[in-house]
DNA sequence: CATCGTTGTGCAACTAGTTGCACAACGCCT
DNA sequence: AGGCGTTGTGCAACTAGTTGCACAACGATG
């Protein structure tokens, strides 16, 4: 239940129309939650409908013309309360752990380049958040002044270390799953001489 | 669409019935793809529909009575072109980073001590990884021998560096908050002479 | 032996997220 | 002026995941 207030957040720190929201959502605050397109003017319609946001006065009503919304303080209210309340970690749901385990019963035909593949995507996006990082906050980690942008370097550097963790673990991943493929022709757990 | 492979997966492993692998679930693979009863009764409706599985003949066809599954043939082979097929990784969905974002607009009322609970809740989850790899790893990470164990390994070892980086990053982004917070009353980002 | 809690299976209805398409408006281009 | 690609908005239908409840079977217990 937090695309809602992902859009308030995003509206907050700028008044935007559905499609600079998706824009947006692509390159900052849908790193952590992503969503489509679809779903954001769905949901648009929902808090409109709500009460939680209100189209700019200045925006075409015609469907097909662009509208902007803007936050109520209603919508600053909820946003607010959603902070603060308590709300438990979403169950992790992620499919490479479950094909080792699967690889581990049926083989690891195929998984080295998936890993290998993977572990590119990750590189990349490492890089991305760097240059953003670079770009934001130039005087580096420390002492970067305002409440708000201490916040969002926070925020930033979660997704570096979450990559980098990614990145260390396919690692190791790829590392065992060629050990284990070369050991198949060689010998299975005992590789030379002592 | 990795549901029915992490059930064909647990069901190679041990064939069991369907609150057997919700129990399973609950403390091995469900750590990396969760699931509900719920869903875990449908799935194996579906897969025996679709023939990837069957009900052992032993077991007793009424309602309300246990029924064990084991995979057929075709389900092996489903699995292993899952394991091998190409698969995006699913976009990212965390609340909490969306929630600091937020605290940057709306402040950081209530914030850090729901840091601190969930800072709790992944150095428990920790403690519960380092306990099964104890258990399951006693030799320690090194030549853990066979491919199974191996695989085995490295996806727990995922799991305790999955957990070492929240525990890092909630750490970090608690002390920002506090630090924030302290300012409120103090001085907004210059705290000292010099 | 009745009823009561526990275990195990499952349906139904709901919410969230995805995919595919429709179509208006605008700026070009010729 | 007619057509053509791009931008922007949106509906509809589908898949996945969640929540709440129903109910059979089993064993304990007054």
């Amino acid at each position: 239940m937090s695309l809602p207030h992902a859009i308030l957040t995003a509206l907050l720190e700028k008044p935007s129309s559905g499609l600079e929201l998706t824009r947006r959502f692509d390159k900052s605050i849908g790193f952590f939650w992503s969503a489509t397109h679809q779903q954001i003017y769905r949901e648009l319609g929902r808090l409109e409908r709500a009460g939680h946001i209100r189209a700019l006065p200045s925006a075409a009503p015609t469907r097909g013309g662009r509208k902007a919304y803007e936050v109520l303080p209603a919508g600053r209210a909820e946003l607010a309360a959603w902070t603060a309340a308590r709300d438990e970690p979403r169950p992790l749901r992620d499919a490479l752990p479950v094909r080792l385990r699967a690889a581990a019963v049926v083989g690891t035909e195929g998984l080295a380049e998936e890993l290998t593949r993977h572990l590119e995507l990750h590189r990349r996006r490492l890089a991305d958040y760097r240059a953003i990082a670079a770009r934001d906050f130039p005087e580096g980690p420390d002492v970067p002044g305002d409440a708000r942008t201490r916040l969002h370097h926070v925020v930033l550097d979660g997704g570096v270390r979450m990559e980098t963790f990614w990145i260390e673990w396919l690692s190791e991943a790829l590392e065992a799953v060629r050990l284990i493929e070369a050991g198949d022709q060689d010998s299975p757990a005992d590789p030379g001489p002592v």
